[in-house]
RNA sequence: GGCGCUAUCGUCUAGAGGCCUAGGACACCAGGUUCUCAUCCUGGUAACCCCGGUUCGAAUCCGGGUAGCGUCACCA
C-alpha cells in the first residue's frame, strides 16, 4: 500500500472546538493505522482574521490529546516563498485561470449569488486577482471515501472562484490544493461544509496536472438545541471542557464515537486502541447531535479508572479549599465514585472543611434523632478512633435499643454532614477527627433540643 | 431559490435482501448489594420518516415525496 499521509489543516482564527478535535483524531488515526504520517498545516492566509495566539492554542490542544504531528507547515511562510503565486501564474498561462479586477462582492449580506461566469474571464487582463476558469457542460466527479459514494456536479453549476487575492495571498481553494499535492497528502479528510466547493478543488487538482488525493467529508456535529453547533449558544471549545474537569481521554473518546463506530459496538477507546481498530467504513453519514450525557458517563468512568494517586494530582487544580496533601489524600478516595467532573470536587467535599448548616427537615424524627445522637456521643467520646471500633460499638448500641440501623445512621449522617447524601460516614468521621465529629454531633443535639 | 449530502430507540449507534418477534451503549424505570448518595450487578420501557416499486421475501435495492443539514465571498 502507498504511504498514507493525512493532514489537519485548521485556520488559526479562534479556539479549537470539538469539531476540530474530531477531524484531527480521525485524520491522525487514518494515518497511524497505516503506519503513515500525520501533518499539521496552519492555514493562515486570511490576514484580516489572523490571530497569533491561534497557532499556539492549536499545538497545545493537539499535544494535550496526544495527537502528535510528524511535520508542521505554516502557509503564510510558504506564501513568502512564492509557492502559491507561481501556481496561480501557471494556471493562468495554461488557460485555466484568469486575472480579474472586479470589486470583491459581498454576497453574505445580499443573500446568495447566481452569477457563475465572471465578466473578466475573457478580458485578457494581465494583473489583478486570479480566478479559476470553469469549463462549460462537463461532469466532474469523485469518490468520497467517508460517504463511500460517487458525487458529481455539472460544471455549469460551479462558480469561478478566486484563487489568489489581490493582496497576493491565496484563498483556501488554491493554497490547500497546492499544498496537498506538494506535501503528498494521500487522504483529504475535512468537514462537510467543504463539500460544495469540492468541484472547484477537483478542477484545480486536475489542472495542476498531478494526481487526486482521496477525499472524504465528515458529518457536522449538530446542537441539541437544533441547527449547527454555535459558539455562542453551545459550549464547544476543548479548553472549556478541560477547565470544567473533563479528562482529555474522556473528551477524545466521546468525540471519536460522534461520527464513527466499529462493527463490534466497542465503546471505550484509548487513542492507541482507536488507531488500531480504525476503519474508514465505520464513518457515519448522518449528522450527530451533541449531547453531554454520554460525555458525563465517560468522564466518570475514566475518573474511576484512575488510581487514587493519579486522581489526587488531577483534582488539585480544582480544589478551592485550603487543604494539606495529607487531607486531600484522605478525602479524594471517598468521593471518587461520585465525581462526574473534576470541578465537582469543591461541592462534594464542603463538609470536610466547615460545619454543616443544620436543617430540621433533614431529620425524619427530631425526638428520636436526639436519642440516636446521644448514644453516638457516648460511644464516640470513649471509642478508639478506628473504623472497626466505631462501627462495632455503634452497632451494639443500636441493637440494644432495637433501632433500625438505617434510621440511626441517617440521624448521625445529617448531624455530621448536614446532608442525606454523603461519602461513607465512618470514613468521613475518621477524616474529620474525634473532636470535630463530636462537636458537630453535640451541636446537632442542641439544635434539635431548641426546636422542642 | 440553485447545487449537494443525509434519514434505525430520547441520544450515540450495529445492521450491506432471509440470521431482525431489529442488537449494544448512554439516559430513563424497576429490583439486588449497601447505614445515605454514588459505584457495582440483574431486568425492563423504547426505533427502521412517508408512499409506491423490485423480490417468494426489504430496515437493507430502486423511484417519488417529506424533513434535517451544508453551501452559493478576493473567509476558511
Amino acid at each position: 500500500m502507498a504511504l498514507i499521509r493525512t493532514r489537519f489543516a485548521p485556520s488559526p482564527t479562534g479556539q479549537m472546538h470539538i469539531g476540530n478535535l474530531r477531524t484531527a483524531v480521525y485524520a491522525y488515526a487514518l494515518a497511524k493505522h497505516n503506519s503513515g504520517q500525520f501533518i499539521l498545516r496552519i492555514e493562515d492566509t486570511d490576514q484580516k482574521r489572523y490571530d497569533p495566539q491561534g497557532i499556539t492554542d492549536i499545538k497545545n490542544n493537539l499535544t494535550t490529546f496526544g495527537l502528535n504531528w510528524d511535520e508542521l507547515y505554516i502557509q503564510s511562510e510558504r506564501k513568502k516563498a512564492g509557492i502559491y503565486q507561481q501556481t496561480a501564474e501557471k494556471l493562468v498561462s495554461d488557460g485555466h485561470a484568469f486575472y480579474c479586477r472586479c470589486p470583491a462582492k459581498n454576497v453574505k449580506q445580499a443573500g446568495y449569488s447566481t452569477i457563475l461566469r465572471d465578466p473578466c474571464r475573457d478580458r485578457g487582463l494581465t494583473s489583478g486577482a486570479v480566478k479559476l476558469r470553469v469549463p462549460d457542460n462537463q461532469q466532474i466527479s469523485y469518490h468520497d471515501f467517508v460517504l463511500d459514494k460517487v458525487v458529481s456536479w455539472d460544471t455549469n453549476t460551479v462558480y469561478e472562484a478566486t484563487l489568489l487575492k489581490s493582496d497576493g495571498f491565496p484563498t483556501y481553494h488554491l493554497a490547500a490544493m497546492t499544498d496537498d499535492l506538494l506535501m503528498q497528502i494521500s487522504h483529504i479528510l475535512r468537514g462537510h461544509d467543504w463539500m460544495p466547493s469540492t468541484p472547484i478543488h477537483l478542477l484545480v487538482l486536475d489542472y495542476l496536472g498531478n494526481r487526486r488525493p482521496e477525499i472524504g467529508h465528515l458529518t457536522d456535529i449538530l446542537s441539541s438545541k437544533g441547527g449547527k453547533l454555535s459558539k455562542r449558544r453551545d459550549s464547544v471549545f476543548c479548553e472549556a471542557f478541560l477547565e470544567l474537569g473533563y479528562l482529555p481521554e474522556a473528551l477524545l473518546n466521546f468525540v471519536i464515537l460522534l461520527g464513527w463506530a466499529p462493527k463490534d459496538n466497542q465503546e471505550l477507546f484509548t487513542l492507541e486502541e482507536f488507531v488500531r481498530k480504525f476503519d474508514p467504513s465505520g464513518f457515519q453519514k448522518a449528522n450527530p447531535l451533541f449531547s453531554d450525557t454520554k460525555l458525563n458517563w465517560l468522564n466518570g468512568y475514566y475518573i474511576r479508572q484512575k488510581t487514587d494517586t493519579q486522581l489526587i494530582q488531577l483534582v488539585k487544580p480544582f480544589v478551592k479549599q485550603d487543604v494539606t496533601d495529607t487531607k486531600l489524600a484522605q478525602i479524594t478516595p471517598l468521593i471518587k465514585d461520585r465525581l462526574v467532573k473534576l470541578s465537582d470536587f469543591p461541592s462534594l467535599t464542603g463538609l470536610f472543611f466547615s460545619p454543616p448548616d443544620l436543617d430540621k427537615n433533614l431529620f425524619d424524627q427530631p425526638d428520636l434523632a436526639i436519642e440516636h445522637l446521644t448514644l453516638a456521643t457516648e460511644h464516640l467520646s470513649s471509642s478508639p478512633w478506628t473504623k472497626e471500633a466505631i462501627e462495632t460499638g455503634l452497632m451494639a448500641g443500636i441493637k440494644s435499643h432495637g433501632w433500625k440501623v438505617g434510621d440511626f445512621f441517617m440521624s448521625l449522617r445529617v448531624a455530621v454532614c448536614g446532608s442525606r447524601a454523603t461519602p461513607p460516614l465512618t470514613e468521613t468521621m475518621l477524616v474529620l477527627g474525634q473532636s470535630e465529629s463530636l462537636t458537630r454531633i453535640r451541636n446537632a443535639i442542641n439544635f434539635l433540643g431548641q426546636l422542642g
